[in-house]
RNA sequence: GGGCCUGUGGUCUAGUCUGGUUAUGACGUUGCCUUGACAUGGCAGAGGUCGAGGGUUCAAAUCCCUCUGGGCCCACCA
């Protein structure tokens, strides 16, 4: 062994033997146990960045612990790279606008951008860090398999009634121009004006209303009062003018209004906000749409025509100005909602979209959700605080390019929906053509230009990695394991639940377990805009692969864990002292052969400490709590097995001559079980050093070719109390303690006398204490002589 | 407004579910030790009202209640 363990070299060397022996290759013909993982699909962003690493690091402990029991490993990797986020990405990366390119040249730079540059760079950052994935078990959601299967998934839930298309006012983002669904809403607090305009009435007295959007005054359609408001009550039934537009409008009575907001009365726009539009569809009112798709006006806001809503706003507030017919400003803090992709402020349009219903199955999901193994258990609570928060059908048709197109066309005689074979997928509507119109044998049709939403695929994973092996689909699905972090509960979590209700009636995975997040060393989260960000490929480079995963490991189960560096800097010297004990340790067992015929008393203790190490972690493992192990295992080989044990086995080890050969070899056999059992411990941590130091002495003893694959450590469940060790590590930690104090080496002799009572406990380990202390030992009372 | 998590020496943290001798470890800090794996080391020291208050108990960091700081998710009045 060398003397300096280089990191960089041995990441890069084990990496490639790895793959080169496909150490972690799911075997299909296998008869183990199949222990299958939903492995989260990063959406494909340039670089992993460092909440990925610290997600994905966890995961993979928990999987090789599980393949070191003995599972067969069904551990697929997938990319998400279709829809709205990957659009984004490669509008900015090239420059270019999807709008302007139009739909064919666009998807095609998109696929040559993903294929030859983002993909493949993407994912060499997870196997830097040593996901333990089978690369060969690879999809991406936009591939023709993913599509396939998320196309059968429309056509099935269209089959049994579950979706529908529909012309209705919904959340629409104008940056993005596109509907969005409920779950992609992100709460923005924002300053704004509360403004108090003044309308004329049929009573020919004034009401005030109060709003935040004035500019929507071109589409105001009613007022509402409380029915039971002194002030308004006259009103009633009366008709309202709308300044500038020749219009006048009825003033309604409606419970929903808070007569101690604003003015108490409302004026009733087309549309600003989602009870806007149930209001129209109750008090079946003629809605006046104002808005084109990209936020702006159009003719029916007449002057105002072509301004955005915030150009309109300031406008119109000047001209109410000028007519006096303004009230009040009042400043206020409210929260309005927002596109979480691009933070617009969203709009209700009335568009035509799709819909998947599942309102009416709250219940069901609900169930569903508590027949899951939740790791942590309280993440739970998110999901069902979602389900229970859902207000709107699932909206999945996206007016974008790159996407998985909808497996539907229109006829144009008798808009008949016409829907692809299921042979026939993966279609694109574009391009293929359906079969002449059932009803009215028409062959003329319009197809479906819109694209799915990426959830809505993505929600399909476990179905989509479980069919590229059909006949072990039903081992393979529903999944073992679903690792994931808890912001995207309500998103991936719930809609993979639902979608899986949907299709099978059944749950996609048994175990859930929920990571955290990384954050920057005060608690705070990492952004670019804060300039906080930590990147992984830095540290890696600075602190190896092993470190990073080290510090991943710190992190108990579901918490948040804020980045600090000092653990990259101990995870480097962990790292470094276990390859210098093994080295130590190696040197010693050149010429170890077999177990000796009887034990040394204090080998015997550190076995039996080491026993019930192995209980702790494997117990923690079992419950996924991973940092469990990390900490354990750390203190007990930094600890009890460097700062102690080995201190004590020397002089055995280098004087056999004189203390022995049996007890030479009684310090060997424990010294090769114990470090053995320290490397398997920490191998799902920090893989690339354990095997560096396996495959210098072990492998070959063990007839394996990885750690990874090999067997994990057993305990005997019965762990007995022996005191002797600890007994003993009172006096050595006394002895050093005096030494110290008088500045000495603590190689020093001395002379030590021990308590008369421990004679008899101690008598079987004399030795080892007088060499590790290099004293003279007598019973009396306690003493430390100098001599 | 609803739900959940969280507050331990200067910093990060274990322990809390299953209450029990001087509260774990790391970083930092002070002093010493170049000892035959390792100075990226070893040994020892200083440093803590376990957020605050109340309760249960022989006994509370741990269980219960109230308050308070921090965080996350959800809802929201135009």
């Amino acid at each position: 062994m060398k003397k300096q363990y280089d990191s960089k070299e041995s990441e890069k060397k084990w990496k490639n033997y790895w793959e080169k022996n496909k150490i972690y290759k799911f075997n299909p013909n296998s008869k183990k146990p199949i222990y299958s993982i939903d492995t989260p699909p990063p959406t494909v962003s340039g670089k992993m960045h460092i909440g990925h690493a610290f997600s994905y690091a966890q995961q993979d402990f928990v999987v090789r612990y599980r393949r070191m029991q003995g599972l067969n490993i069904f551990y697929p990797f997938g990319t998400d790279d279709n829809g709205l986020p990957t659009e984004r990405l490669i509008e900015k990366e090239k420059n270019i606008s999807a709008q302007k390119l139009g739909r064919k040249e666009f998807i095609k730079i998109c696929l040559q951008t993903l294929e030859k540059e983002l993909r493949p760079k993407y994912i060499q950052d997870w196997k830097s860090i040593a996901i333990s994935c089978d690369w060969d078990i690879f999809y991406t959601t936009i591939d023709k398999h993913s599509q396939r299967i998320s196309q059968k998934s429309f056509l099935d839930l269209y089959k049994q009634k579950r979706e529908y298309r529909k012309r209705t006012p919904f959340m629409w983002c104008p940056e993005c121009q596109t509907a969005i669904a409920q779950v992609e809403l992100e709460d923005k607090e924002k300053d704004s004006q509360f403004i108090y305009i003044k309308f004329q009435t049929s009573l020919n007295k004034p009401i005030t209303i109060a709003t935040t959007r004035p500019e929507l005054m071109p589409a105001c359609v009613a007022i509402h009062v409380h029915p039971d408001d002194k002030r308004y009550k006259k009103f009633i039934g009366k008709k309202a003018k709308i300044p500038f537009f020749n219009r006048e409008v009825e003033i309604y009575a409606n419970k929903d209004v808070d007569p101690d907001f604003g003015s108490g009365a409302v004026y009733h726009c087309t549309f600003g906000d989602m009870d806007d539009a149930e209001w129209i569809e109750k008090l079946k009112i003629k809605p006046i749409e104002v808005m084109n798709k990209d936020g702006t006006f159009n003719a029916k806001a007449g002057k105002y025509e072509n301004l955005n809503s915030k150009q309109a706003r300031k406008e119109i507030i000047q001209d109410l100005q000028e007519k006096n017919l303004i009230t009040k400003i009042e400043p206020i803090h409210h929260v309005v909602n927002t596109h979480e992709r691009c933070g617009t402020e969203i709009e209700i349009l009335m568009t035509d979209q799709w819909f998947i219903k599942y309102l009416d199955l709250k219940k069901e999901f609900l169930k569903q959700g508590s027949k899951l193994n939740w790791y942590p258990k309280y993440m739970k609570n998110r999901y069902d605080n979602w389900v229970k928060g859902l207000k709107y059908d699932w909206c999945i048709s996206r007016q974008r390019f790159f996407g998985i197109p909808f497996p539907v066309w229109y006829c144009n005689n008798c808009n008949e929906i016409l829907l692809a074979d299921e042979k026939q997928l993966p279609v694109d509507p574009l391009i293929d053509k359906p079969k002449p119109c059932p009803k009215c044998k028409s062959k003329e049709f319009t197809p479906e230009k819109d694209v799915l939403d990426t959830w809505a695929t993505s929600s399909l994973t476990p179905q989509i990695t479980a069919s590229l092996f059909p006949k072990l689909s039903k081992k393979l699905y529903p999944s073992t394991l679903r690792p994931q972090a808890h912001d995207i509960i309500s998103f991936w979590l719930f809609n993979t639940v639902a979608k899986s209700y949907l299709h099978n009636k059944k749950n996609p995975f048994k175990d859930v377990v929920i990571s955290g997040w990384a954050l920057d060393p005060k608690g705070k989260k990492m952004s670019k805009s804060k300039g906080n960000i930590v990147e992984p490929q830095e540290m890696i480079q600075q602190y190896s692969a092993d470190a990073l995963r080290f510090w991943a490991a710190s992190s108990k189960l579901g918490e948040d864990l804020s980045f600090q560096e000092k653990e990259l800097v101990a995870a480097k010297k962990l790292v470094n002292k276990l390859w210098n004990a093994s080295n130590f340790s190696f040197s010693h067992l050149e010429d170890y052969k077999t177990k000796p015929k009887k034990l040394e008393t204090i080998d015997l203790w550190l076995l039996e400490k080491l026993n019930e190490l192995v209980k702790e972690c494997t117990e923690a493992f079992e419950r996924y709590e991973y940092s469990k192990t990390k900490i354990e295992t750390e203190n007990f080989f930094w600890n009890t097995f460097c700062d102690y044990y080995l201190e004590i086995i020397k002089d055995r080890l280098y004087n056999p001559d004189k203390r022995g050969k049996q007890q030479k070899l009684s310090a060997q056999y424990t010294l090769h079980i114990s470090l053995l059992t320290i490397l398997k411990l920490l191998s799902p941590i920090t893989p690339f050093i354990t095997e560096e130091i396996y495959q210098h002495y072990y492998a070959k003893k063990e007839k394996c070719k990885s750690i990874h694959i090999s067997e994990w450590p057993k305990f005997n469940k019965k762990t007995t109390k022996t005191e002797i060790g600890d007994k003993a590590i009172e006096i050595i930690s006394k002895v050093r303690k005096i030494k110290t104090q008088n500045n000495l080496s603590l190689k020093t002799p001395i002379n030590l006398t021990l308590d008369k009572k421990d004679e008899k406990l101690l008598k079987p380990i004399l030795e080892d204490l007088k060499a590790v202390t290099n004293a003279e030992i007598n019973f009396g009372k306690f003493n430390i002589e100098i001599v």
